[in-house]
RNA sequence: GCCCAGGUGGCGGAAUUGGUAGACGCGCUAGCUUCAGGUGCUAGUGAUCGAAAGGUCGUGGAGGUUCAAGUCCUCUCCUGGGCACCA
């Protein structure tokens, strides 16, 4: 036992704890298969160079699940590492003159220091940057084998481009379409570039988020929304007198099939093949796709833009009616969603109306409503509802399930179309024009074409010692880099100069956690003991691409033999912002709040334990100084009340006959660990577990106060043990010295979660609430095993009750047991 | 436009299965300790009427279901987020 000073220095007591870790290096796990695992994981940090609130958030959360899991007696794994390409170092290595590797790894040591004055429960030999070869030679090997099994291939993608700086731009350079250094105007450039067929598992993607129980239904709906899959029939429209080939059939993708009869024009995107070569020869349909061209506004304006197109005089022949139909080139169709081109409905297609209108062409009513009182007026607006065809010859009378089966039917029969699926989702680009990246191992050749980077040359470095100014990427400016032979003829090739979309590296750091030291392959056997990840925590920011990049990434892993798992993360929480009146913490707002001071004024101990109170994980945190102060004040009365309490070994307080106030804190005591236990476990509710602490601990200091005999030391000894371990996952440095005070030699990160004793939950009475009419008139102490009978009479009997019953007469009484009696006058 | 959250005291937020609305914390008020204090302790603190006992109102708004509604249903307003001409 040691004794306690009554005053709380958080310095010194998290001086001491973070010591015995450290010396019993108390977070290393090991695999152990007779044990349960759990793996924790917080998404690892941008290097940027100092923690933030949302940082300390996550952490805190993460970590306090991470020891109540250890307290529960599983083997748990916490790692940490660094999301270390991207381009902020670039754009530092200009300020500052410091090539971006020695930014990077600086900003790594000393937010490795924040965190560890935290003390967090990682176990930092698993610690990984991204930036390092160790790592990502595994991404570009791995790259290598999808290149091989075709899950990787290069077309034309455009870009931004600065042409006063001659350089690509990020999507976040471009300000207002202007570059952010430079100011010119961005141009749109396209160039060959990488992607992974994503759309490949599209569908498995999708499906599998049912699985997912664990993650919020609101991430599964926006990566479901996200990959957008549809239904419908892919079918062929003729182009009259047209003889090239490749132009003659013009195909076209509807989810309606049941309005193929209402088709009265076609329209096509500006871009589609067709669009151009009838332009070669209509030069007012050049100037219009020109003028599209220039149009490339926000994508929020384009859903409310005016439909305008051109009419290429070409006709298109239906593949049932043989109708020739017009087809015009269309500001609203895109090219890169099915093919580029839609059979117009105007009846049953808002958009297709209003462009109709607008160009006087012909509407069809080719769907009524059925009898469901559905208004149909297609001078006003279009149908858009399902219900039965009408002017479609055979097919009047079928619904909409019919006609979709009676079409595509009729259709295949001619060749002419059939069954397909569409997606939103886009296959991944992951070529960047940038520098601080991995460098994607690819050597083109005048001869061989593609020709990626063998095995034993792997990996491609990067190259750290450079000097960095702006104007872009300095790699396409290093022939010692780009100047290789080609590995399969021999002869003078180009390297790719590109480096990896930084995603690349956050799709699969979760499983090299697992092996980290592994030198002879990407993975190993002790990734399918950890994984899945048991809970991962993070910024909901992060929910589309981040989670659907690891989720595909995961699935590519499994098809290499690697992970024997279907998804990476069984759990998800995502965790709301952290706020500061009301907006959002950001340095343009300049309501930062640095949690360095806060440490060094409070200790880590209460900025952990603020976030965690101040409200639910998954709700926005709204930061409040005060609210910090309220939760030191709160450490120090505790504080003051354990080292006022002499230890006492802690028997079993069960065998003991107990008096009414014992009975009462110990009551209390129970319930409490019933209540955080919950709250820990299936909720991840710690601000109401705190709150319940909290509670527990008010009510021990009035029984405390009262002055304490031998016995009562008992009850209260059993009180602070259970306070104690249920903050040991929130406040790990205070839990630690408390616990030692209180009488044990075990370290308190290796004591076990308190246990419900049952018997003390048992009370000899309970409190009923009287109701008269449903409202609140009374409450009485009854026998805990009053009957039904019994209660009512009792209630019935109250003074509170009686004063009512002048007003009329009981004509109903209602008894919920254990809680309430309501009696019904009239 | 579509989809998803959310709206509760002066503030952050509780109320988990329809059953005592406002736990816990902040702030505020009064008092005590006597502290140089910004410390500590005690009591109070939704609004309103009342000396009190007690009553009335009260969870964005309007209806409804129910013995009973913050919680369920219908309509509606507001805030935040996602998707956005997806054929």
């Amino acid at each position: 036992m040691s004794s306690i000073d009554s005053y709380y220095k958080p310095q010194e007591v998290e001086a001491q704890a973070q010591k015995y870790w450290e010396e019993h290096d108390s977070f290393r796990v090991t695999e152990d298969p007779d044990r349960e695992k759990f793996y924790c994981l917080s998404m690892f940090p941008y290097p940027s160079g100092h923690l933030h609130m949302g940082h300390v958030r996550n952490y805190s959360i993460g970590d306090a699940i991470t020891r109540f899991q250890r307290m529960q007696g599983k083997n748990v794994l916490q790692p940490m590492g660094w999301d270390a390409f991207g381009l902020p170092a670039e754009n530092a290595a200009m300020q500052n003159k410091v090539p971006p590797a020695q930014w990077t790894y600086g900003n790594i040591d000393y937010m490795r220091q924040q965190l560890q004055k935290l003390g967090y429960a990682y176990d930092w030999s698993r610690e990984i940057a991204t930036c390092h070869p160790d790592y990502y030679r595994w991404e570009q090997w791995f790259f290598t084998r999808l290149f091989d099994k075709g899950l990787v291939y290069k077309k034309e993608a455009e870009v931004n481009w600065d042409p006063v700086d001659q350089t690509v731009l990020a999507n976040e350079q471009v300000v207002d379409g202007r570059g952010w250094r430079s100011g010119a105007l961005v141009e749109r450039r396209s160039i060959p570039q990488w992607f992974l067929r994503i759309t490949a598992y599209a569908d498995e993607l999708l499906k599998d988020l049912e699985s997912l129980e664990g993650w919020p239904e609101k991430v599964r709906t926006m990566q479901s929304n996200w990959i957008g899959r549809s239904e419908g029939l892919e079918l062929v429209f003729l182009i009259a007198g047209e003889k090239d080939d490749s132009l003659r059939r013009l195909s076209v993708f509807t989810t309606r099939p049941d309005t193929l009869l209402g088709v009265t024009y076609m329209a096509i995107a500006t871009q589609h093949p067709l669009a151009l070569k009838a332009a070669e020869t209509n030069p007012a349909l050049k100037a219009f796709i020109e003028e599209q061209q220039q149009h490339k506004v926000a994508e929020a304006e384009l859903a409310t833009m005016e439909k305008l197109g051109v009419d290429t005089g070409l006709k298109a022949t239906h593949p049932l009616s043989g109708e020739e139909v017009p087809i015009y080139v269309a500001n609203f169709v895109l090219m890169s969603y099915g093919s580029g081109a839609v059979m117009a409905v105007p009846g049953h297609d808002q958009r297709d109306w209003e462009f109709a209108r607008k160009y006087d062409l012909p509407i069809r009513q080719v769907i009524e409503p059925r009898d469901d009182g559905a208004q149909c007026d297609l001078d006003k607006e279009a149908f858009v509802d399902k219900g039965r065809l009408v002017n479609s010859g055979k097919f009047d009378g079928m619904d909409f399930q019919q006609a979709f089966e009676a079409f595509a039917e009729t259709l295949a029969a001619k060749g002419m179309g059939s069954k397909t699926v569409n997606y939103r989702l886009r296959d991944w680009g992951v070529s960047r024009q940038r520098y601080w990246g991995a460098p994607i191992p690819i050597i083109n050749c005048d001869h061989c074409g593609s020709v990626p980077v063998p095995e034993a040359d792997l990996p491609v470095l990067l190259p750290e010692d450079i000097e960095f100014s702006g104007g872009g990427s300095p790699l396409p400016k290093m022939p010692e880099f780009y100047e290789v032979a080609c590995p399969q003829c021999g002869q003078a090739a180009r390297r790719e100069t590109d480096t990896f979309d930084t995603f690349m590296e956050s799709s699969w750091y979760y499983a090299r956690y697992a092996c980290r030291d592994q030198t002879e392959s990407m993975l190993d056997a002790r990734a399918n003991y950890w994984l899945p990840v048991d809970q991962y925590i993070g910024g909901i920011e992060h929910a589309i691409l981040h989670l659907l990049y690891s989720r595909f990434y995961h699935k590519l892993l499994r098809d290499e033999g690697l992970v024997d798992s279907d998804e990476p993360m069984t759990n998800l929480l995502t965790q709301g912002m952290v706020l500061k009146d009301g907006s959002k913490m950001s340095k343009s707002r300049g309501n930062t709040v640095d949690p360095l001071p806060l440490i060094e004024q409070y200790g880590a101990d209460t900025v952990r334990m603020f976030t965690l109170f101040a409200s639910a994980p998954d709700q926005s945190l709204d930061w409040s100084d005060s609210g910090v102060e309220g939760m030191y004040r709160f450490l120090k009365r505790l504080w003051k009340l354990l080292a006022d309490h002499e230890a006492v070994a802690s028997g079993s307080p069960s065998a003991q006959e107990f008096n009414a106030a014992q009975k009462k804190l110990r009551l209390k005591t129970h319930q409490t660990i019933d209540k955080v236990t919950d709250d820990f476990q299936r909720r991840h509710a710690f601000n109401t577990a705190i709150a319940a602490v909290m509670e527990l601990v008010n009510e021990l200091s009035d029984f405390a106060r009262a002055g304490a005999d031998a016995s009562d030391r008992l009850v209260i000894q059993e009180a602070l043990e259970a306070v104690t371990l249920m903050l040991a996952p929130v406040v790990p440095h205070f839990s630690h010295v408390a616990w030692l005070h209180l009488g044990h030699d075990q370290a308190c990160l290796d004591a076990s979660w308190p246990v419900v004793d049952r018997s003390a939950l048992q009370q000899d009475s309970m409190l009923i609430v009287i109701q008269v009419n449903g409202k609140l008139r009374g409450k009485m102490e009854v026998d805990r095993d009053a009957g039904r009978d019994e209660l009512e009479k009792l209630a019935v009997a109250d003074d509170s009750v009686q004063r009512f019953l002048s007003e009329g007469s009981i004509r109903k009484i209602i008894v919920v047991p254990g809680r309430l009696v309501n009696i019904v006058i009239s």
